[in-house]
DNA sequence: TCAGTCACTTGCGTTTCGCAAGTTATGGTA
DNA sequence: TACCATAACTTGCGAAACGCAAGTGACTGA
């Protein structure tokens, strides 16, 4: 199986055209998954943190999103701990380079969404 | 009938919440909307224009985003000819507001997606 | 032993997507 | 005046994605 973009014979071949932005859409282009990049950006790294966000997402879209963000190389998922397991994720150097995008989108949608404020970061308790 | 964001007694109302990056998404948090966006600072402006892109948007979704794009104010709609009547597509300044996200996306789509590059503008003939 | 937390997974009804074909209005050609 | 073509959409409908709610398994602390 060949992910998007990949060499085939000597051929890229892409999903849907050799457009930059559309290849862009086809990995961050629907309501949730740039949500998660925000909040990783923004300092969240645990399961629960993400479905407590105001926006509320729901569980299985969550999952979903995060594993096709780690297929993708943006985020990274290991375990903090054993006994139980627990995960957290974090952006790759991929996932990190995407901030001039949120930037920019924040610029312009605090322009025209009167009302609108960028988040806070979020803190952390140190790991043991 | 409210938009997003409108005022409401006092208090604003999102449809999911206060971030910008949210409700930048509830806009053009798919996989066409931008692109659409794309075509028109490229300088495309009809129908068959944006039908003819390389990744064949289909008739209805295009319809559905352009009548969305105006609803949003980003785009303008208006006859260039009468006899039969014809259409082309604007974008307003506010749309024009847009290019530095589209720039972001590109640069990071370029280095993550290798073999994409920019798409050339389109020339137009002269009215009249 | 029993409630609680975390990181998910499963079921299922609703919504959105997207391919293909159809529609309306008009102009050009023979 | 019949016929073909073009522009800008609209309609039908099967498939895929979404999202609410509930369930699962591993383990902790009381």
């Amino acid at each position: 199986m060949l992910g998007d973009g990949e060499q085939m014979g000597g051929k890229m071949k892409f999903k849907r055209s050799s457009c930059p932005i559309t290849n862009v859409l086809d990995t961050l282009g629907d309501k949730w998954t740039l949500l998660v990049i925000r909040d990783l950006v923004l300092g969240k790294r645990r399961y629960q943190e993400f479905t407590s966000s105001p926006e509320k997402i729901a569980s299985n879209i969550l999952a979903d999103r995060l594993k096709k963000l780690e297929t993708s190389g943006l985020v990274t998922r290991h375990a903090y701990q054993r006994n139980p397991v627990r995960y957290e994720y974090l952006l790759t150097e991929k996932g990190e380079g995407l901030k001039p995008v949120l930037e920019a989108i924040i610029v312009w949608g605090k322009k025209h969404y009167p009302g609108t404020k960028r988040f806070p970061r979020v803190a952390h308790a140190k790991e043991g």
